[in-house]
RNA sequence: GAUCUCGUAGCUCAGUUGGAUAGAGCAUCUGCCUUCUAAGCAGACGGUCAGGGGUUCGAAUCCCUUCGGGAUCACCA
């Protein structure tokens, strides 16, 4: 059993004996004490205070007395203000660590033992590459889906692949004019890129095409909707969703060009799915489904031919959902999505969508659209809404040339960290190989660390003149400290062999032994906050302190060079313990450890 | 205009269901490598928690209000 759940019994019991009273479990606050005090659990007695009929100082005293007498692991006790400072006993602690330290797997709950989530993330348009903004996005998702499993949900990585519609009519568009028959292979360039640069191409020349225009006395509104460029690419929507052959065909070349850009792209972000679903086979479904919705009486239909769904009672809006040529919206196909999904994998108890929070009443009004058609899973479904990443000068525009790209990011990454590991010199002996393995794993777990460890709801900066940080609160500060302990365990095993932690006498534990066990104590407790706020960066802050705690301790005291066997062989595991705790936090922040830095 | 959201040290961010003297990192300045990896440790400097009011034993946290950023309010995606 727990302390807090000891304490929690030890408290009713007290209460009862010393005020005949019962109290509810709000009224119970423990937090850890704080360092200038003496003691471990601090309780507040303030909520106690009405039913003691006492000041604060003599009711604390008296929980104290009562604790103290009761609770063997209560030793001693303090009462500053409204704050009651319980001292609990080390062999509790020394008790607890050898329990934590027999199970790999502390903290995390058995595999499978709650519902199965959905987790969709990333969810590119297949026009142009990915950048900062989705490495933000595919992050989070997959770390949440990492949360989840951890809390033992079974999860479904799923993406939507945004691969119809007029953006992608613009890049082919752009490439049959422009393109003189360029491929990824002609070229050199990665498929996206390919993709994306016509898209970029096909938006000057539309530009052009409107400044034209106006000057021929066009209105704006004329001009955008005239340009000859545009309703080419209009037509070939037109012709794409007749199915066209040529069109299709050129739409599936350039569309596998990109797929295969994203994927090399995942690769070295380290993340994949277990499903993939393209707009191009859920539109149509969104499309029947709502007009199904329309003869069930849960929508209805304007004069012009458009379904709207009125959501006015709901304090929501009237929202169409079908345009009057009858052809799909975006939240059309995200209604076909979603459907598809709950078939594809019946027993999902809710789908959590990465996405940011500029989409926020779109959810809203999806979520309330599946229930009314029957799904009643689209009342736990969630929006895991976050902030933009904004740079130094706003927002990211693609049209200004301001878009941070993801491989570019990522390759600089790699760069200065191979930077920082050459003047160190410490991988002298491993081979190029191993060295690049290294150096991407240091410089993804700066970037990682860097987008995970803020709050997922608000903006973040990022600020491309100054190149992510590798000192501080940071991924290979962390990265620094889990290679220590793994040098720690390799060269005790070089020099005394197996280790076995020995019997020793809990009162020889110093006070940041103890803070460090104690530390890990509240391991599952924030794994737990994490995956009910869906909130990685309580993770990842989690696992900073416990490595700066650690670092203090490793300064301040010999592990290896400690002459008392049980001591050494207690530090030891203790350093191996907080080391895997470290590998476990990490991981569930999508990065993976090396073994040397 | 309506709704939502954010505002904490020079900068980037933490801060539990309201709890003790508001914390980290970066930057600046000091110390500490012949000893388990100095990508480290220890210290100094730095705050009207945007402003004002309220609720109470207690407010960065809850409520009201003013100011300032951002987002949303399409038969766009």
């Amino acid at each position: 059993m727990s302390i807090h759940q000891i304490l929690t019994n030890a408290l009713n019991n007290a209460i009862s004996a010393l005020f005949q009273q019962d109290i509810s479990p709000s009224m119970i606050q423990f937090q850890k004490t704080r360092k200038e005090f003496e003691g471990d659990v601090t309780l507040v007695v303030f909520p106690f205070v009405k039913i003691s009929k006492m000041g604060p100082e003599q009711t604390g005293e008296a929980i104290g007395n009562y604790l103290k007498e009761h609770v063997d692991q209560v030793e001693a006790f303090n009462v500053v203000k409204g704050f009651l400072n319980l001292s609990i006993s080390n062999d509790y602690w020394l008790n607890f660590f050898k329990e934590a330290n027999s199970n790999v797997n502390f903290g995390f709950q058995p595999a499978d033992s709650k519902p199965r989530v959905m987790v969709e993330y990333a969810s590119p348009n297949t026009n142009k590459p990915l950048h900062l903004g989705h490495l933000r996005n595919i992050f989070l998702g997959y770390s949440v889906s990492e949360i989840l499993k951890a809390n033992g949900h079974s999860v479904t990585k799923v993406q939507i692949i945004n691969d119809r519609g007029i953006h992608i009519c613009k890049s082919m568009v752009a490439w049959q004019k422009f393109g003189n028959g360029e491929t990824p292979e002609s070229s050199g360039l990665k498929g996206d890129k390919l993709v994306g640069k016509y898209y970029v191409i096909f938006d000057k020349k539309y530009k052009e095409e409107q400044k034209e225009l106006i000057a021929n006395g066009a209105t704006e509104e004329e001009a955008a909707q005239k340009a000859p460029i545009m309703m080419e690419a209009q037509e070939m929507l037109r012709q794409w969703e007749a199915k066209n052959p040529e069109v299709y065909k050129l739409w599936e070349t350039m569309n596998a060009w990109v797929y295969k850009g994203f994927d090399a792209t995942y690769q070295t972000m380290g993340v994949d799915f277990d499903k993939l679903y393209y707009e191009s086979d859920t539109y149509l479904l969104g499309r029947d489904e709502v007009r199904n919705g329309l003869a069930n009486g849960h929508f209805f239909q304007k004069e012009d031919g458009s379904i709207w769904v009125d959501l006015t009672d709901q304090g929501l809006d009237q929202k169409a959902l079908l345009r009057k040529d009858g052809t799909a919206m975006y939240i059309t196909q995200d209604i076909g999505t979603a459907i598809l999904r709950f078939r594809d994998f019946p027993d999902t108890a809710y789908q959590i969508y990465t996405v940011g929070n500029e989409q926020e009443y779109h959810f809203k009004v999806l979520f309330k659209v599946l229930k009314k058609l029957g799904f009643e899973q689209g009342e736990n479904c969630y929006h895991l809404s976050y902030g933009m990443v904004e740079l130094p000068e706003g927002k990211m525009k693609s049209r200004e040339g301001t878009v941070v790209d993801a491989d570019d990011i990522m390759a600089e990454m790699k760069n200065v960290a191979q930077e920082v590991a050459e003047e160190q010199g410490k991988l002298e002996g491993l081979s190029a190989d191993e060295k690049g393995d290294v150096y991407h794993h240091i410089g993804m777990s700066a970037l990682k660390y860097f987008l995970l460890k803020v709050d997922p709801t608000k903006n973040m900066l990022f600020n491309p003149k100054e190149s992510i940080d590798f000192a501080g609160n940071t991924g290979p500060f962390i990265q620094y400290t889990y290679v220590r302990t793994k040098a720690i365990s390799r060269k005790f095993q070089e020099n005394f062999g197996e280790l076995k932690l020995a019997d020793i006498d809990a009162s020889i534990l110093c006070k940041l032994e103890l803070s460090l066990i104690q530390k890990i104590y509240d391991f599952p407790n924030v794994l737990n906050d994490a995956a009910r706020e869906y909130n990685p960066s309580l993770i990842a802050n989690y696992t900073y302190e416990l490595v700066k705690e650690f670092n203090s301790f490793y300064h301040d005291y010999p592990i290896l060079r400690e002459e008392n066997e049980g001591l050494r062989s207690f530090r030891v595991t203790l350093s191996s313990k907080v080391g895997r705790v470290v590998e476990q936090g990490m991981g569930l922040l999508g990065i993976s450890m090396v073994e040397r830095m």
